[in-house]
Formats: C-alpha cells, sequence, structure tokens
DNA sequence: AATGATTCTGACCATTTGGTCAACTAACTG
DNA sequence: CAGTTAGTTGACCAAATGGTCAGAATCATT
C-alpha cells in the first residue's frame, strides 16, 4: 500500500457534470478531449468511491456514473488504484490550501472564525472528496498513512504552535491545540460525511445556505468561547 | 433497503475473541454452541465491515477472520445482508441505552459531561461497532433511514427540548440544542472512526485511557464554557 | 444402539470483479 | 493522400463474489 509520490495539480475542477455536453464534442486541439473525458470521470469516481468506500466501489460502477464504457476509464485512468490515488491527491491538494498562511501576529478570533468557516465550505464544496477521504481514514487509512505522518501532521503541528504562543500572550485559554485543531475538524467534517445523519434527524432533505450560515456561527461562537478567544480587535 | 425491524437483544457482547477457545469446545446443552459460535463471527464481521464497508466486505474475508469456513458464517447468519443488519441493530442498542433518563431538573453541567463521557466510552469501547455505524451514514445509510428518520429522531429532540428549557432557566446560553447534540456527537464519535488519522498526526501508536480522560475533560471544558453552562452545583 | 436434531463443510454455481487486447474510428500532419 | 497519434469499445479472461446443497460429523435422548 501507499503511494502518492507528488501532488499532481491537474485540478481545476468543477463538480459539475452535464453528461449532454459530451457528446460528440470531438474537435479541439492538443489535449482537450482527454482533460475533458479526465475531469468527468474524477467526479464520477469521486461520487462512486465516497459512496462504497475503495473495496465497494467498481470500475463498472463508476463507468455507469460517468456515461462511459467501462474500458475507457481504464484507458485514461489505466486501473482502479491509480483513479483513487489521483482522487485522494486532489482532495489533499484541497486540504493544503487551507489556512495556509497565519502568524501569531494575528487576531486568533478572526483567524479561528476563518478557519471554520473555509473549512465548512471545503466540506460543503466538495462533499463526495470530504466522504472519500473520510472512508479513506476509516478503513485505516491505507493511502494515506504517509501523508498523515508527514506532511499533515507538519501542517497540524506548525498551526499548534501558534496557538501555542497566543496562549502565551494571554490571547486565548491554555488548550490543548491538537485536541482544538480536532475538535474543528470534526465538527465541520461532520456535515459533509454524516449528512444522511444530519438530514435523517434533521427531517431536512437538504442543507441549505442559511443553514451552513448558522452552524457556521454556531461553531465558531461556542468555540471561540470555549477557548476564552478575546473577541474580534476589527 | 432497510429492514430492521426489531432491535434483537442478543447482546451480551464482549469484544474479545480468542480462537483457541473455540478449539473442540463441543459438549454444553442447548444452543451454546451457537451463541458462541454467533458472538464470535458478529465480532469478526463487526471488523471487516467497518473496515471495508458493506459492499466492500466479502463473505470469506469474514470467514477468515472468524477462523471458520464461508459455509459456516452462511450457516448462521442466512446471508450477507442479515448478518449486517445484525450488526447494525446491536449497535443501535448500544446508542439507546445512551444517556436514557435526564429531566429539566437535573444538572446541565453534570448531564453534558456525562453525556460526553458515556459517548466517549462509547466509541472507545466499541471503535468497530462506531466505525461501522460511521461507514453506514458515510454511505447514504441505505439500511438505516428508518431509524434515522424515527426513534433516533425522537432520541435527539427530547434531548433538544430539555437543553432549550434550561436555556430558559438561565441555566445555560440559547444555542440550538440540536447542532450542539451533532457536535457533541462528531466531537467524540471522531477518535473512533478517525482513529487512523489521529495516530498518525500524533504519532502515537495507541490512544491510552489517560489520552481519553484528557480529551474528555478537554471537550467538557470547552463546550461547557462554550454554552455557558454554570459549573456544577456538587 | 438407534434416532433425530444440530453443526459443519467441501463441492459447486451463476454472476461480477479488475484488467487486457485487438480492432476500429477520428483527427491531425507530412 | 499516407501515416501517425489519440480515442473508443466489445470480446475476452482468470479470479473472486454471494449463495446453495448434499452429505458428513457430532450431539442429546431414549
Amino acid at each position: 500500500m501507499s503511494e502518492l509520490p507528488s501532488i499532481e495539480k491537474t485540478s481545476t475542477d468543477q463538480m459539475c457534470l452535464d453528461n449532454t455536453s459530451r457528446l460528440r464534442g470531438r474537435s479541439d486541439g492538443n489535449g482537450a478531449t482527454r482533460e475533458r473525458n479526465e475531469r468527468e470521470i474524477l467526479a464520477a469516481a469521486e461520487r462512486v468511491f465516497a459512496q462504497y468506500g475503495y473495496r465497494g466501489a467498481s470500475v463498472q460502477a463508476i463507468a455507469e456514473a460517468a456515461g462511459l464504457p467501462k474500458s475507457n476509464i481504464l484507458y485514461y485512468m489505466g486501473n482502479k488504484r491509480s483513479l483513487y490515488v489521483r482522487l485522494l491527491e486532489r482532495m489533499m491538494g484541497r486540504w493544503n490550501a487551507l489556512l495556509d498562511d497565519i502568524s501569531v501576529e494575528d487576531d486568533p478570533a478572526e483567524v479561528l472564525e476563518a478557519f471554520i468557516r473555509s473549512k465548512m465550505q471545503l466540506s460543503r464544496q466538495h462533499p463526495e472528496g470530504s466522504r472519500l477521504f473520510a472512508a479513506e481514514i476509516l478503513g485505516g487509512a491505507p493511502f494515506l498513512q504517509s501523508y498523515l505522518r508527514g506532511e499533515l501532521r507538519e501542517w497540524v503541528s506548525s498551526r499548534a504552535r501558534i496557538f501555542e504562543q497566543w496562549a502565551e500572550r494571554g490571547l486565548m485559554d491554555r488548550v490543548d491545540p491538537v485536541w482544538l485543531i480536532f475538535l474543528i475538524w470534526s465538527a465541520t467534517q461532520h456535515y459533509a460525511d454524516f449528512e444522511a445523519q444530519v438530514l435523517g434527524i434533521t427531517g431536512r432533505d437538504e442543507i441549505s445556505d442559511a443553514d451552513v450560515e448558522r452552524i457556521t456561527a454556531f461553531l465558531t461562537r461556542i468555540i471561540l468561547k470555549g477557548c476564552g478567544v478575546k473577541p474580534r480587535k476589527t
């Protein structure tokens, strides 16, 4: 197990997919056909892998979701494994862009709120990717071990250090910063991963933009207050 | 999809399983053999389903995990689906026992702490069951729709009502009680479901009892303070 | 020892799995 | 136009899938 040598930035991803637009769109120069097809395959695969996990997802099911013959999927992606890995890499690229430049000089209230808000939006804009990631971790992270122990660990500990410095300066309580990051992580992640539960229990049939705004405000409030963060300067 | 007519209480479950103890233990009267085998099969199946999800888990893999031939699994459980359903029912029974008797007269701080603590312990004592549940929800809860929209919804809204009454009595802030429950849920669930992530990032190789105690204290503190709950009377 | 119920399991089956391959079409290039 | 490259796809394959079943082994009771 474990691959993911480099984070390819094939991104330029649009979650949307309209099968109609692909019909005989042949023409274009260079690799535009490839690009378009890969985008659609990745989108379809993301949904299927998110729902069934790596083992549970079949190439056939992905093919049907993408409206293409199975052979075509394999032509573009090589095999099931590398398709999966590409999706993980894409999703990790999205994580990495998150809260990428904070310093001790920043205002804790602002940064924490921004973290909660952007994490919440990430879960909302890429629910399938979010679930894909969750399924991978749930299964013991067979493909992501090295990422967790490397890059992500660095990411977490560098933020943790800043939180600690804030605490030293009396800008917030002395709480364990790593547990705090996990708390924010889990609380925001929940609305993508456990969407079915949230919908079932609240009786909604979708989580609206207004809901997201309310939840974000709720979480921000509880967590800032809970950590004794001094309200925003501005 | 969707079955789960009644919650059978076949429980008396012990997470442990030592294959050696089953070797030719034939003897006993009535259905003791059945009971013992079913217990081991359920334990093995819980692990496998938790790791791979419903589709991804194979009966063969469960059989190997249980150290029994595939036919034997099917002899006891009928088929894959009903084995899976039995596991879900068992896990739901464990949820239901949670925080089952609270009233407006109770102390909010005490109840919330008890909730966090017992939910945390549930995740710890039954990590595979916890992950099994998570995988089911992640996949859109195909087997649990009716449970979510029925029993669990009732559970949540009855607790929510009590939280609201506490707020009215000025014992805590006016926060949306349902979001609060989800917050506690996700934060505690996280340590079972995302164990691989927590271990990878923190560099641990297991989450110790002491860790659990620290995390519980951390969550309790943040959430109580965050909700403006007056500290315990006693 | 005979009997009936339970437990156990290998052989088997239709279907699905991930993946290969050769043939085919379409498009660009000289 | 011929040649090359990229894209497309059905036919095919060995392995694994969930499940059946007949029969063997073991049990409790008489």
